[in-house]
DNA sequence: ACCTGAACACCGTTCAAGT
DNA sequence: ACCTGAACACCGTTCAAGT
């Protein structure tokens, strides 16, 4: 648009010539601090020193950009897995994959908007598939058939990767003033109650209502215990 | 944009005028027939017989139509689990629970869009509330502390809706032609090992990879039964 | 009060043209 | 080979004008 001055490119950092790689850097870093909805081929273009259509040399089109953070986002992930300190799958499977999967929720949680666009893409990334074969796996060292492993895949679903939609986030629940509380016993009763009584357990409130990582624990270990139960009755 | 004519009148269904309702209601069938992508102002008025500005008479802007379609929506839920057949909960929490979350589920299964759509309001809906506020309802009569009910909510997640985003669908789970699952075979060894052992299971096939409505079911009664160890064993 | 057309500020993407 | 500007077909939405 401006011409180019020697100001530019003395204030731009050297000029690295485009590649895919670099768009799908960018992409992640551009949704990590704007947010989803800033992820737009102009901007992301804008981020990295070009016009929106050069990106179309290195990328598909914008479904490809979202494929491609994915693959990013989900090569994190499988770098903490594998540097997460965790027993043995064949001396204690529950450990292994409990701590892999907390080793994934760690990486999404400094990637807020990936689950969202994990759960948009129609077809099932390899690097999605590569990381439940590797659930699979510590789960038939741990000694499940095919089929129980089968289950497992979707009783975690999302799990799996350390993650959870949660739909329902009470909204009072960190400013419990009365007179909302008051407004939502008619309506809610059984809700008002929950949030009253958490609060009484927690009078300085400085804890907040939910502690996501500690339910999440507490639902993945649920569900482990579980899994773990089918796998001695069954065979 | 072309003057009405006579025609028009006869071939049109007699003009309603527009309303609130009106305009969420052709929201869903749109939704329904062609997909949530097809769910645009433009598209919604022309739907109705309008012009996309007439829209804003009725709803405040297309984050108030998507509102409204989860709020529908959650009324059809609401309907089909008031009519349920279930036991009484303070009898069998499990039982009158489970009802209710598989009549969810059929809803659910009628508009596929709808968990989408579900989970990308960032107010929680009052509905959802409501909902919830039946589960814990259940939970309560069944014997559950509020911390216990608060624990299940977590566990449960949109389960408690009838839906779980699946990220995992094995694609070749439906053709496993002999060639693409050799190639998977290298790279994904234990999910063409889950594939292998699940083909050879159901020679025939038909039933085909997932019967998903099974595996919901296998995963709610899991997750269940470990809620109901909790509460007896807590207290 | 209810509805509308034109217009605005955005999208993703195609195309023909530049170096 | 790589990048670009103009243009196209869409979005959601504002505004001033119609009945």
């Amino acid at each position: 648009m401006t011409p180019r001055t020697d100001a530019d490119e003395l204030t731009e950092r050297p000029r690295v010539p485009l590649s895919r790689r670099r768009v799908l850097r960018a992409a992640v870093e551009l949704a990590d601090r704007d947010g989803l909805d800033a992820l737009t081929m102009r901007r992301l273009a804008q981020e990295v020193g070009a016009e929106a259509m050069s990106l179309y040399h290195h990328v598909a089109n914008k479904e490809a950009v979202l494929d491609g953070v994915v693959e990013v986002v989900l090569g994190e992930i499988a770098a903490a897995v594998e540097d997460v300190a965790a027993p043995a799958a064949a001396d204690d499977w529950r450990g292994a994959l409990r701590a892999r999967i907390l080793a994934a929720r760690d990486v999404l949680l400094r990637h807020r908007w990936a689950p969202a666009v994990l759960e948009s893409r129609t077809t099932t990334s390899p690097d999605v598939i590569a990381y439940y074969d590797g659930v699979v796996g510590i789960l038939r060292a741990g000694g499940f058939s095919f089929d129980l492993a089968h289950r497992a895949l979707h009783v975690l679903g999302s799990r799996a990767l350390g993650f959870t939609q949660e739909l329902f986030r009470p909204d009072g629940a960190e400013a419990p003033d009365a007179e909302a509380v008051a407004g939502m016993a008619e309506r809610f009763p059984n809700i008002a109650g929950m949030l009253a009584d958490a609060v009484h357990d927690d009078p300085d409130g400085t804890l907040g209502f939910c502690d996501d990582q500690f339910e999440f624990e507490f639902a993945l270990d649920l569900i482990l215990d579980g899994l773990e139960r089918r796998r001695t009755a069954g065979s």
